[in-house]
DNA sequence: AAACAAACCTGTGCGC
DNA sequence: TGCGCACAGGTTTGTT
């Protein structure tokens, strides 16, 4: 579900709830969204600590924590994070709870709160570790390509990523080794603006396309974030504080195969699907 | 190098 | 109303 837009908005989020505010107890339902350190180095590693930074490269929401420690939260395909009151019902699938010491100088944080890691399908996880073992315990962190919003992300640098390669445009997109936060609706949205058909090689583009591309990326995700991301029909995806995103209002091509494609009227946004994922396109705008 | 399938789970929406 | 099936925002691993 979530991608670098939902991750960037439960990010901000918990820079403005979380940060600052001491953690004095920690439980863990289900072991499996900790399965990666286990239950009691997250509660060991997170009890009496405090949050003073929270980052963000691609999808992995990285929080650093006053001992020195780091949480790693990923939210995969159903997590999500919510701050609310402990009176507040917790919602089925909470598995992770930290909770928040009041802090008393600002009104919204003056009450005790609850940190809920929440996921249905329990992809997502929460891994605490020393900086020092980062490359072990995550080893796929070093591997993980540019992030458009955090990193240095010009005409250049997207030109020497894709122009060498013999693929289709799309999967690059979607390859976090290369390019880290874009997943399934943001690559048609993307390529949807770009002019550019999901399964054009890469290294065919020409320097002007790319660099279409690449203002694509940086205007589609910007945009996403200040909408606070996007929440489909289903609803799951939602802020630290239960609110919906608005950017599916502005979704042009994902999700909207068989409706008309609303840049150029025409036609009909096309739905196709390849390795059990769908893409939506316009055959006219997109070429 | 790249394409593809399967695996990890649960919930929802659809057709019958 | 109930049941079975297809499908969903992600990522890794293994196979062609």
């Amino acid at each position: 579900m979530p991608e670098l837009p939902e991750v960037e908005t439960v990010r901000r989020g918990i820079e403005s709830l979380v940060v600052g505010r001491r953690i004095s107890s920690v439980t863990v339902g289900r072991e499996r969204s900790v399965r990666r350190v286990g239950r009691e180095a997250v509660i060991h590693g997170l009890t009496g600590t405090t949050v003073t930074t929270a980052g963000r490269r691609g999808k992995y929401l990285i929080c650093y924590l006053e001992s020195g420690d780091r949480m790693m939260i990923h939210l995969r395909m159903s997590g999500r994070v919510l701050i609310h009151p402990p009176d507040h019902p917790r919602p089925p699938h909470t598995h992770v709870v930290l909770t928040l010491e009041p802090d008393s100088r600002e009104a919204r944080r003056s009450v005790t709160h609850e940190f809920r890691f929440v996921d249905p399908r329990t992809f997502g996880e929460v891994v605490v570790y020393d900086p020092i073992d980062e490359r072990d315990v995550l080893p796929e962190l070093g591997r993980l390509g540019v992030d458009p919003l955090v990193d240095h992300f010009d005409d250049d640098v997207v030109w020497r990523l894709l122009h060498p390669r013999r693929r289709a445009i799309k999967a690059l997109l979607l390859d976090q080794h290369v390019i880290a936060g874009i997943g399934n609706i943001y690559a048609d949205e993307i390529l949807h603006r770009a002019g550019i058909k999901w399964d054009r090689l890469a290294s065919s583009l020409s320097r002007e396309r790319v660099s279409r591309l690449r203002q694509s990326v940086t205007s589609v995700l910007n945009e996403a974030v200040a909408a606070g991301g996007s929440t489909l029909q289903d609803t799951q995806y939602v802020d630290v504080e239960g609110e919906t995103g608005w950017f599916q209002l502005d979704h042009r091509a994902y999700g909207r195969g068989g409706l008309p494609c609303l840049t150029c009227g025409k036609t009909t946004i096309t739905r196709v699907v390849t390795n059990g994922r769908s893409t939506c396109f316009c055959r006219i705008c997109q070429r």
